[in-house]
DNA sequence: TAATATTTTGACCAACTGGTAAAAGTAAGG
DNA sequence: CCTTACTTTTACCAGTTGGTCAAAATATTA
């Protein structure tokens, strides 16, 4: 059952993908239209459903890239690094992540503002164990008094409310701030946040 | 023009904001249907189309009540007050919301994920002008040396992005932690996390 | 070039969508 | 009790939805 991908099918595989990321990201599932996905991929509604088997298969396919991109540089987070430096770093990543791959994020967003229904097997699994090793990791870095005691599960969701922000709630920061960039002052207000927080 | 409200039109009306709250929390705008909206209040669709020109309608009623709730309460922080106590008391404020409140949270996250296509001038308008004051009384309290100077807009964002996450995000909160109670601790270290940003 | 495998399309369908019209049912006032 | 105003329902509609199917078009291989 090996995937024969052709040159062909490599394309409009991506194009299909791309184009679901980016009406599934403003629409939601539900809210999405195989029509939809087929004008913004310019290709024909059943030639979609000649490379995808439904809707749904398209959904899950963006949803389970997207949680792999988005656990791995968690997993990467060094117990033995400098501690407010890897958290700094990995902070950054996320924004920079929010800041280059917005859609993916309200992707993301869209699925569990709605309850997750699609991906709450891997929340309460993988994301879940990700998350107890990170909160080991930070605990020890408290214990040894190389950063301040806080509550570990809080800080991580902090970082994550406060950088994914910056995707979701892209139309209401434009709105406040004018239009422009504003990453490079999100980016210091966090890091600035967390030393705070992490400094003993 | 006068709104003659009976008790069954009372009674009616609020069944259905109701019952939209759920169900567009939810779903979104799109993904939701009136028949999910009918279902849920015990009435007839019809019936409903009685008491609301359309789906839309329902939806924009929710949504300006909403707003209205949402910036009271930065209007109520007293310039004269004490600076960290006021905020403390916003942010406070604003994670009781998302506990007692969430599906009101989603409504909006929802609205704004997805590009927020009908309340983008309240954004521009209410909402900017509103956290302008806010940032010039921020800046005041710098200037005087009573909080450390800080980025007052992203400070702004982030007990948004924070007090919100724990409604919003709520699946993925309870997947990580179990389920049960975590708003103290949400709290606690929210309290925390100002206190060491903006003690001088 | 001919045979084969892959890709694309047009026509179609049953289920669902927001919304309408008119009639039936119910409450309130004289 | 009877008229009037309000409320609710039944039956319905046109447009949209995800998805199917067979045929046509295209690419690949021998």
């Amino acid at each position: 059952m090996s995937k024969f991908e052709t040159r062909i099918q490599k394309k409009n595989h991506s194009a299909i993908m791309l184009a679901g990321l980016k009406i599934f990201s403003q629409f939601g599932f539900r809210g999405s239209t195989l029509d939809q996905i087929a004008t913004e991929s310019g290709m024909s509604k059943p030639n979609i459903l000649y490379y995808f088997q439904s809707k749904d298969a398209i959904y899950e396919a963006l949803l389970a890239q997207l949680l792999t991109d988005w656990l791995k540089p968690v997993r990467d987070i060094n117990p033995d690094g400098d501690p407010i430096e890897e958290l700094l770093t990995y902070a950054k990543h996320k924004i920079m992540m929010s800041h280059l791959y917005p859609r993916e994020s309200r992707l993301y967003a869209n699925e569990i503002i709605q309850g997750a229904p699609r991906i709450g097997g891997v929340l309460k699994g993988e994301l879940r164990e990700v998350v107890a090793t990170l909160v080991e990791i930070i605990n020890a870095w408290s214990d040894a008094g190389l950063i301040r005691a806080v509550n570990a599960h809080h800080l991580i969701f902090s970082i994550w409310a406060t950088t994914q922000h910056y995707a979701d709630f892209d139309v209401q920061v434009q709105a406040v701030l004018g239009k422009g960039d504003h990453f490079p002052d999100a980016e210091q207000y966090l890091e600035d946040m967390l030393r705070r927080i992490l400094t003993v």
